[in-house]
RNA sequence: GGCGUGUUGGUCAAUCGGUUAAGACGCCUCCCUUUCACGGAGGAAUGACGGGUUCGACUCCCGUACAUGCUACCA
């Protein structure tokens, strides 16, 4: 049989990490196994929809090169790939299992449930729960004359289809990463299937799209163990118990203070994205951060993620997307959660800023270049020629800038201060009498510069200390970046005279 | 509260009954570097607790604690 994944986000709002972890997991596996990664919107809650977010989570998986094989935009067979266009099947298998007894009509309003779950609270040992105890003293078509029901159906009184949970059974499930897990279906509820709307409830959808688009292998968060015992119950009670997928519940992104799932608002907190890319929230028009803008590359974003749970044994720790395929499993996957590492994720940027080459790394820091020199058309030749002297000081993108702006452009603000504090005649007489030699000079190269700027040292007394610093602080504003000479070989002659005279006079 | 899941240094983690309990991030020291980094060499720091099982337990079992998830006509 073969092997197809899905994942399967709501389109609410930002691709968070553990998200795209779902994705990579997914994608891995499907890419092993020769198996088809789908990709299907859960758009069933029309009070969460967000415009524009289906289209933010593909350029997401487009960005991490993780794209799906079957989509909205690229339907396979099983097309369409958005519940809500889906909305008819769902119906007819709640009413499936209604007429062979395995759910049920409730037509409880919002203040009947609401005074059930309170009359339940007064006794501290009950769990207020739509479920096999009260089940039979509500409004539905089990307590309910079956003409009554008849009645309020034709009358178009408001409904819902709940699943009716069997006594005393032991729901049982194989996970592929935590073994057998088991539930007492007396403590289950009768969650709703088919909600007023018409539209299904995450439990009926997932079943049954599961099955018509003859998925394999499920891999969910955590966060959905709990109501795995419903899915099993469905996938029973619909006949197709033989075509349930293998499941694998992946443990939670976890915050790195504290405790607690991972979530936007942490990294608002903390500093650092938890989405994949920008998000702008289309009412409140509040951008939140991605890490795509905040100058990661995608491939070590990707790399970073599926060190998140999961290792190969062997202490290796940079793979490259084809190596993972290779040696994924989702076995090894950890049970517990992670606590999210910011500074790890940069390593991981640092270590893929080192192994990329020039060309690709102008190619990529010069938006970011372009952007602080209010231009468009950089050019490529000069960054490409700057990438190679800083790539080592650079952990994120927007570093190229950071370390080495003053290849492009006169430093603004320079530490005068570091300077002036040691100057003296002798160093000022040093420079004017260096800056005329390099007037005459036309060997313009940072070896020619450092052997003249020593015969000079020596000529004045000095040692070469007492001005490598005030030279440096000169050409790039303040004590850093690599090589003077170098630096001034680059900038060239011109330039760097420019600087130099900028201090001296 | 109930149910589920989990627990190796500050963090990510290896180990799958016998090791001086790897490695990485971060931190500290030193070296390199007439800047800042990179790099190199060192260092501090770990099996939640209590019972079993076993010749032997981080590893298996039970309990406790703690953490976390779920307990919506949200996913």
């Amino acid at each position: 049989m073969k092997v197809r994944v899905r994942f399967a986000p709501s389109p609410t709002g930002g691709l968070h990490l553990g998200g795209v972890r779902t994705v990579l997991f997914n994608y891995l596996f499907a890419r092993a196994h020769g198996g088809d990664f789908v990709l299907r919107i859960e758009d069933t809650d029309q009070a969460r929809f967000v415009a524009g977010a289906e289209q933010y989570i593909m350029d997401c998986l487009q960005w991490c090169g993780l794209e799906p094989d079957e989509s909205p935009v690229k339907e396979g067979q099983y097309a369409p790939y958005r519940q809500s266009e889906r909305k008819h099947l769902y119906a007819e298998y709640a009413q499936k299992l209604v007429t062979e007894g395995n759910a049920y009509y409730a037509f409880d309003t919002t203040d009947d449930l609401e005074r059930m779950r309170r009359e339940m609270k007064k006794d501290e040992h009950s769990v207020p729960q739509y479920d096999k105890t009260t089940r039979m003293q509500m409004r539905n078509s089990l307590t309910l004359p079956a003409d009554e029901v008849k009645t309020l159906l034709d009358q178009g009184t408001p409904y819902v289809i709940r699943i009716k949970v069997p006594a005393d059974k032991t729901v049982t499930l194989t996970d592929m990463i935590r073994g057998e897990v088991s539930f007492d279906s007396n403590l289950v509820d009768d969650k709703v299937l088919l909600k007023a709307d018409g539209m299904p409830t995450y439990h009926l959808a997932v079943v049954v799209d599961d099955y018509l688009m003859k998925i394999t292998h499920a891999f969910r968060g955590e966060e959905w163990l709990p109501s795995a015992p419903v899915h099993v119950l469905l996938w029973e009670n619909l006949g197709w118990k033989e075509s349930m997928p293998q499941w694998a519940h992946l443990p939670l992104i976890l915050k790195p203070d504290g405790n607690g799932k991972l979530s936007k608002r942490d990294g608002d907190r903390l500093g650092f994205p938890v989405y994949a890319m920008n998000w702008t929230d289309p009412k409140t028009n509040e951008t939140t951060k991605g890490f795509r803008e905040m100058g990661f590359i995608p491939q070590a974003f990707v790399n970073m993620l599926a060190m998140l749970g999961w290792n190969d044994g062997t202490g290796q720790e940079v793979f490259s997307l084809d190596e993972l395929v290779q040696k994924f499993d989702i076995g090894r996957v950890h049970k517990g959660g992670a606590k999210f590492d910011f500074e790890k994720a940069k390593w991981f940027n640092h270590q893929y800023i080192q192994h990329t080459d020039n060309e690709e790394l102008a190619k990529l820091a010069a938006p970011y270049v372009e952007k602080e020199l209010g231009i468009g058309n950089l050019d490529l030749g000069l960054l490409s020629t700057v990438v190679p002297l800083i790539k080592d000081r650079c952990t994120l993108l927007p570093d190229f800038w950071e370390q080495g702006h003053f290849f492009f452009r006169t430093p603004t603000t320079i530490d005068e201060a570091a300077i002036k504090d040691k100057w003296n005649d002798q160093k000022q007489q040093f420079f004017t009498a260096w800056t005329g030699i390099l007037t005459a000079t036309d060997n313009w190269n940072h070896q020619d510069l450092e052997n003249s700027f020593n015969e000079e040292v020596t000529k004045h007394g000095l040692k070469k200390g007492d001005v490598m610093l005030p030279l440096r602080i000169m050409l790039v504003g303040g004590k850093f970046g690599p090589g003077v000479f170098v630096i001034a070989e680059v900038i060239g002659k011109e330039e760097t005279m420019k600087r130099i005279k900028h201090i001296t006079g």
